[in-house]
DNA sequence: ATATAAATCGAAACCATTTCGATTTAGGAT
DNA sequence: ATCCTAAATCGAAATGGTTTCGATTTATAT
């Protein structure tokens, strides 16, 4: 996906597009991995001297409002975004051990569990997560 | 499962047996709901006054390197344990978002994943977590 | 150009979790 | 039963990622 998609996109949901936004929608689409707030703001103090800390967070966290970044689960269970390149339909990610590649996978086989729950817990499914972990084809 | 199995199970990971501990494991017996840090020290409050918030952390951390406990993943990303009540195969948990109960959802259809991976993608696959949330039959 | 709501700054607060040296305890050996 | 010792617990302080908030700046519609 273009850049000029993602900076529409924000647009269309009532956010500004300012320079700050505009250059973590530009880092993370020429990184396939996810990053940690902490090293979105070292990425960017190169052009960017001064950046707030609180700056970064909050961007961060409304790129993902709106669809343009997800939250990565980690096991140390700090923040970490990657850029999802499938916004639009329901689908589940990849994770690299090593390089901490994202990749999308799109497939869903979630069906079959809410069948397999609804029949033996008798419970109502709302919502699911789904993370997959391993070595990328450059890293395996 | 019975407490003494939990125990023994403890026993023969080479931990010692402690009032403690054996709390611990009774608590979470008894509740089918995932707990924090801090709600499991003020249960201990009343049989332990004066127990250590550190003791607390190291002993939930134990039991699940035991596989007695699992942590569950929360989107506020602090810690939450509950009991696993089939700590033998590999499975997956719901979780009701309105009163924290875990079930065991004894059904893992990952290997569909597996193969659309890596033929997809190229990449050794791993690991994977999976977990379902929503309401159980007693709260929807 | 002007207005103004949104965005950013920056420093401090927050608070769940971890650390570590001192003290106590469980459980095997005598 | 007593002793021994590694393991477990205490407790208070540090840690550090994240959040808060009032002051200042900026994007953008008019
Ligand atoms: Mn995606
Ligand atoms: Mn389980
Ligand atoms: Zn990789
Ligand atoms: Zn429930």
């Amino acid at each position: 996906m273009k850049i000029e998609l993602y900076l529409q996109q924000l647009k269309e949901q009532g956010f500004k597009i300012t320079p700050k936004r505009k250059a973590i929608i530009e880092l993370f689409s020429k990184k396939k991995s996810y990053l940690s707030p902490q090293e979105v703001l070292e990425k960017l103090t190169n052009n960017f001297p001064g950046i707030s800390v609180s700056t970064v967070y909050r961007i961060l966290e409304e790129l993902q409002d709106a669809g343009i970044l997800v939250k990565i689960g980690h096991e140390d269970r700090q923040l970490y975004y990657s850029l999802c390149r499938m916004p639009d339909q329901h689908h589940h990610h990849f994770i690299c051990r090593k390089c901490r590649r994202v990749e999308e996978v799109d497939l869903c086989n979630f069906k079959e569990f809410e069948r397999f729950i609804s029949k033996n817990l008798d419970c109502k499914v709302e919502n699911h997560s789904v993370q997959i972990g391993g070595l990328c084809s450059r890293c395996k």
